[in-house]
RNA sequence: GGAGACAUGGCAGAGUGGUAAUGCAGCGGACUCGAAAUCCGCCGAACCGAUGUAGAAUCGGCGCCGGGGUUCGAAUCCCCGUGUCUCCUCCA
């Protein structure tokens, strides 16, 4: 949620900013138009109440003044005044509930050093990596080996990634994971937990469905419903998508003490999604599907301290590719490439040799105060005595399905097994994966 | 899932139709060499609006778990929710 002071004392910066996230020129006109109804109606009605509180209070000293005929008249007077009263305050609601809806629907502003552009053409590369000694595994864009196979290819041969059953249960874009397939999984996702801990984060076990109102304050609702599985009788619940939803509302409404800040925690959870709009894209292997999990990083900040901290929860996300030695990229995302609550956001590339290109894995972003106004998460300057709005960050560290992809296309040997990542090992018992243990 | 009780400031706790007692804590002051004790004063958080301004301040609205209703007027009466606790039921 954007500041309305802010919007309507800086009215031609925030249409500008706007229009830079892709909100169609006008839309921030009709909402200020509409606050200025809305205050309009306040002043009105509060002036009525101002009146009606007076009289009341001449009515209660007539009665026990017992002087009936001049509380009687008072009282005829004020029967006008509570309905034109209630006649206000009906209006005032309903412009109240218009103005509301149009400001849950705009973005968050983009901080002025991210690039300026509608789409993913002007993201902008800030930095690459990969390991000096890839020890014959593939570089980025260099020449691929024709054996090479996609990730589904050699989870398929191997027996270890089962899509055709995941379609038979649930239906396109679901699959088991069989065998070392699943110990892999479970390999990695141990791995990230343990060094985000390492890190400084609170590892966190969340909930996987949450009501409406955590949905709205992480900026999914109302705008993105269509993106979400929402389930129950009236649809009163959502399976989320993302722990992000469920790590930030976990202090939602709350005054943080400012000895908590800045706040680490990290949770491993499935992540729910429609994938509405994305029909033909990836429809195969385990780049896009509608359950799949991830390692998600969340921190609450002092607003002053929230850039520095985005930086290093980048380096947080990049430390987990760099020890499985895995070639990636950092892009900073344009206005027009970053999601609808982040005010500067980081995307993570993995290389994926099959495809010649890069992958997103993880997406790290500051929120600002966005998230902060919309779920109430606040704590207490101690110099100033005031309540100020936290910032929120978060992180993937990241999608663990993608990097499952990411190790079998990179760490594959021409004779069809796939090497284990040093990491990964005390994790995974073994240093290999073949047919003969792929059970 | 069933039954009952409860929900008021940072905390405790009155208030059953006339506009939120009181105590503790907190803040400011007096007394004191200083402190304690004592005394005096202030004090519900957030939110909204107006004047004003970049620090506020002043006035008003709002405000007793949330949302409706009755009324000139609701913490108080009525309806619908939510949460907590206790008992029963059920279960991993």
């Amino acid at each position: 949620m954007l500041d309305i002071k802010y919007l309507r004392n800086n009215r031609d910066e925030a249409n500008q900013r706007l229009i830079d996230r892709n909100v169609e020129d006008g839309v921030l006109d009709k909402l200020l138009a509409d606050d200025e109804k809305r205050r309009s109606l306040i002043r009105k009605a509060e002036q009525l109440k101002a009146k009606r509180n007076q009289v009341s209070d001449q009515i209660g000293a007539a009665k026990r003044a017992k002087d009936n005929s001049a509380a009687q008249k008072a009282i005829s007077d004020m029967q006008t005044v509570a309905g034109q009263i209630k006649d206000l305050d009906k209006q005032l609601s309903a412009i109240e509930e218009s103005v509301h809806t149009q400001a849950a629907h705009l973005p968050n502003l983009a901080d002025p050093r991210v690039p300026v552009g509608p789409d993913d053409s002007y993201n902008v590369e800030q930095r690459k990596w990969q390991p000096t000694d890839l020890q014959g595994r593939p570089a980025a864009f260099s020449k691929t080996p024709t054996w090479l196979k996609a990730h589904f290819e050699i989870g398929e041969d191997l027996g270890i990634l089962d899509f055709q059953r995941g379609v038979k249960v649930s239906g396109a874009r679901f699959l088991y994971y069989v065998g070392a397939g699943a110990r892999l999984e479970r390999a990695v996702y141990n791995f990230m937990l343990d060094e985000h801990r390492r890190e400084g984060y609170t590892e966190l076990l969340t909930p996987y469905m949450v009501t409406n109102e955590s949905m709205y304050a992480t900026g999914q609702f109302p705008k993105f419903v269509d993106d979400a599985y929402e389930v129950g009788k009236n649809q009163s619940m959502t399976m989320i998508p993302t722990a992000e939803v469920a790590l930030v509302n976990w202090r939602r409404d709350e005054v943080l003490d400012e000895s908590e800040l800045p706040l680490y925690i990290t949770a491993l959870s499935p992540a729910f999604r429609q994938e509405a709009g994305a029909a033909g894209k990836d429809t195969r292997g385990l780049i896009r599907l509608h359950q799949f999990n991830k390692v998600e990083m969340v921190k609450f900040t002092k607003p002053e301290d929230s850039y520095n901290e985005l930086e290093k929860m980048t380096v947080d996300a990049e430390n987990i590719l760099q020890k499985l030695e895995l070639p990636y990229h950092v892009i900073r995302l344009s206005t027009g490439d970053m999601g609808f609550g982040s005010a500067m956001t980081y995307d993570l590339e993995v290389w994926f040799p099959t495809q010649d290109k890069y992958r997103e894995i993880s997406s790290v972003s500051n929120d600002e105060d966005f998230q902060a106004r919309r779920g109430h998460i606040q704590y207490r300057d101690s110099k100033t005595g005031k309540l100020r709005f936290v910032h929120t960050l978060n992180g993937s560290g990241l999608a663990v399905g993608r990097t499952v992809a990411a190790i079998l296309e990179n760490y594959q040997n021409e004779d069809g097994t796939i090497t284990i990542p040093e990491v990964l090992r005390p994790y995974f018992g073994e240093d290999k994966i073949s047919k003969e243990n792929a059970r």
